[in-house]
DNA sequence: GTGGTTCAATGGTCCAACCAATTTCTGCAC
DNA sequence: GTGCAGAAATTGGTTGGACCATTGAACCAC
């Protein structure tokens, strides 16, 4: 039935490239930050034109596995292999409040989840790294008098990376992305986000005493609060003058 | 203190073409088939190398939105707006099964929610549409005497669409999409999936009923058969021959 | 040291040509 | 007119070579 017949490849010469290339990548062992050989002497090696090296190139650029600065050269920006599979993902939403509550519908389903298997898998050294990362979020709260994204978010980014599921960590940026990409203006609600701050801890705590049920719990707390100062800033729109 | 500054854009041509390009797209009002201009119209009328254009379709190609067939054109695979957010997800290394498990959980966290929030939103038009739905499932289990992952797929994108929120649809599609990538062989399970059959049924049961607490629960229940079925067929991976 | 200058290396762009696959047109046989 | 094989035009894929813009290191004057 499902006579499934791939389309025969007559010409796939970028594509032959990269594979070439991360061949080379893993027999170097080249890691994040390196640089990658020059286009010029990569065309001579491959024996292909330096135009298709760079088509190549520019896949990978889009991918977001490589970094070309004019003048200086091309570097790796994260660890490839051989045996990756790349999954384009295009979200497209409506750029108003029914936008942001939806990247948060997705965050609630998501954080909670990946906070439970946090709780399951995280080893001795990722639960170090998330307390760290706590740490210096409660400090910039108490000098600064308020929530700071850039810490609160690279909490987050810890709880992702020691859930043992990659996607996590990249599907919740994306919608991180969109948030602030709509986020244009704070809405008029000031102390944004402060209702959510108590609970960095207690998730914290839940993952350290190895209590997924409880990790769920209070990371939907979480979100249900800055949901809260979404639904506010929202009415305050509605009283106010409206674009 | 954040004193943020962005390095400034000198060049960015190729942005700049997919830019115009968008705008095109959204002015003709194309959509997913149609065909694009030539990359020689496209190189003149822009006023840029052809090498350019090529650049910048290689981008919108690896981010799928585009598929190039030689000596026929360039045609449009997907919608596309000036204001789309494209996040190309990676899954490295690993073997097959890390990967099937890894689009699992994300799966376990967003079909959850996403059921329980068609139990609360859905209407009656969407509620029939599902109906209809898991009634072609059913047939097709019947007559074929197994799942069949088509109609299975579209009973759940029924309640994806169902849920209000377009992201949910999105971001599983690609999940589902990366699923069957990784989905290179039966992994020697036969009835893959069959146990997940009567949680069809329930889920729409109590969305019909509007109880979102067992609508989560039946949508867990699911994804877990399937998650058995996915730890059998490693099993038995193990135990024969490995690649 | 500090601040310019020079210069080679490197990615970015352009051009012109040709190759390979596809589509369209043409003309012949019927 | 119809059908079909072959020619011709179209279109993406590749090549080679050239030049521009940026970078970074070496060098130099102060």
């Amino acid at each position: 039935m499902t006579d499934f017949l791939p389309p025969i490849q007559t010409t796939a010469r970028d594509d032959a490239v990269l594979k070439a290339l991360a061949g080379f990548v893993r027999q170097e062992a080249l890691g994040p930050g390196e640089k990658l050989p020059t286009e010029r002497i990569l065309a001579e090696r491959l024996k292909v034109s330096r135009n298709t090296v760079r088509e190549a190139l520019t896949r990978w650029e889009g991918l977001g596995l490589v970094e070309r600065r004019q003048g200086s050269g091309t570097y790796l920006k994260a660890a490839v292999s051989p045996d990756m599979l790349h999954m384009p993902l295009t979200l497209a939403g409506g750029n108003d409040f029914a936008g942001l509550m939806s990247t948060l519908e997705i965050r609630r389903a998501l954080e909670a989840e990946a906070a439970a298997l946090c709780a399951i898998r995280a080893g001795k050294v990722e639960l170090a790294e998330i307390e760290r990362k706590l740490d210096l979020m409660e400090e910039a709260f108490q000098t600064r008098a308020g929530m700071s994204s850039d810490e609160d978010w690279e909490f987050h980014q810890a709880i992702f990376r020691a859930s043992g599921n990659p996607l996590f960590e990249q599907i919740i940026a994306a919608m991180y992305e969109m948030f602030h990409r709509f986020w244009e203006h704070p809405l008029g609600v000031r102390d944004f986000g402060h209702a959510s701050f108590p609970y960095h801890r207690t998730i914290f705590n839940c993952i350290a005493a190895r209590d997924p049920d409880g990790a769920r719990r209070e990371a939907l707390k979480l979100i249900a609060t800055v949901e809260d100062d979404l639904k506010r800033g929202a009415a305050n729109l509605k009283l106010s003058d409206r674009r």
